[in-house]
DNA sequence: GTGGTCTAGACCACT
DNA sequence: GTGGTCTAGACCACC
């Protein structure tokens, strides 16, 4: 067993996910506009730099495509955004799952402590 | 909508939540003697202070138990244990939905999709 | 019709380009360790970074995979190499066969002149 | 092997290359009045100088005439086309046949790659 | 002002 | 020494 201390992942892939996440959310509508590469820098408090290698990505991943001069926009292929939004809910699902198994639980009781728990009211902390 | 770039949770508290997961899944058993700070600081390769400050939330929290001369060691109370287990797979439920939730999935969906989730086969790269 | 003047290409795809067609023509067998970043950059007569992001292009499209510490290896999956040699292959036929197009030679011209074609015997300029 | 990055070439003889090309698809059809220096120039956004350069070397070839008078004249002389384009065609193919040799074509398999060779249909990005 | 590229130089983790 | 990341700052083409 090993100290995961830090995140570790670089912060170009975080900025990715958030960035993705917006997209999938609908934060960021399909074919809108996005904000300038040096606005979103400044916003995240990263170097231009930073923020662009992580709209590369976007873009390698077919979810943004960038008008030279234009600005860049969000994908307007639906079914991009459908694998998108997979990936993502594919994602919390193997790490829901994992952290549970982690305490024991086997795959079955995951899912029925999911069904059976209830949002608890006014509790603190 | 904010960038929740690093963690920036406290090194102490994410120590404190690996000890914590270590008593939870046994690998630290139910009163056994825990190894010494330093050994643990130095394992996880930071400041004896910090990692002592980690066991102390432990002990506040019922979950270890400190002898002057003994050394320290992890609680023999199951209830503590239980409750430990409950919260941590509470935190689990909740991030999954939280996160489902923001994808646009209904807390019924979350749940489908739970159920449904096969895992992949052969998956490459 | 426009002046093509410079290539315009980035200089990171030119070396992208140049990296691959070293690994399609075996200079870097697979399997075989690639020259370090800064090592391929001073060659170049490059940024180490412009070398860094040809090299990750690389990554991306299965032609290298790099271990953190221990160098980085040529890929040793030969389907890779033989969808790279057939891409490279296309691009020259399909440079090839515009070329001859923008001269008015029909596709069965340019593959009649291509088989016709005898090496020039000791010829000047 | 060396890292052929920028084509290096002079500017001059890029031009030189697009003015016979413009020749040789009869895009400047023969005995036809070219456009003034000045304007070839503006076009491609370079120096006249480097313009009038090219234009010499496209005289020395016998492509083209100068009249003080008249303006410059694309060459009547019927051979000295079929010479341009023969030279032309002559460059394509060799190009072609070294690249292919590079990557380890025979002569015979680059000339059945191109008889075989499909224009692929319904290609996306 | 926009996206994109390039450089120079620093830092980190790993071995 | 290795790959990788990050920053700071500059330049270019386009409109």
């Amino acid at each position: 067993m090993s100290w995961n201390l830090a995140d570790a992942k670089p912060i170009w892939m975080q900025l990715y996910e958030q960035l993705a996440l917006r997209i999938a959310t609908g934060f960021y509508p399909l074919g809108s506009r996005m904000p300038a590469v040096r606005e979103l820098a400044g916003e995240a408090g990263v170097n231009p730099n930073t923020m662009q290698r992580a709209l590369a990505q976007l873009e390698a991943d077919g979810l943004a495509v960038s008008n030279r001069t234009a600005g860049r926009l969000v994908t307007e292929d639906g079914d991009a955004l459908s694998r998108l939004r997979q990936r993502l809910a594919d994602g919390y699902i193997r790490a829901y799952l994992t952290s549970m198994a982690a305490l024991g639980f086997s795959r079955a009781c995951a899912v029925k402590r999911l069904e059976e728990w209830e949002e608890p009211t006014c509790q603190k902390t």
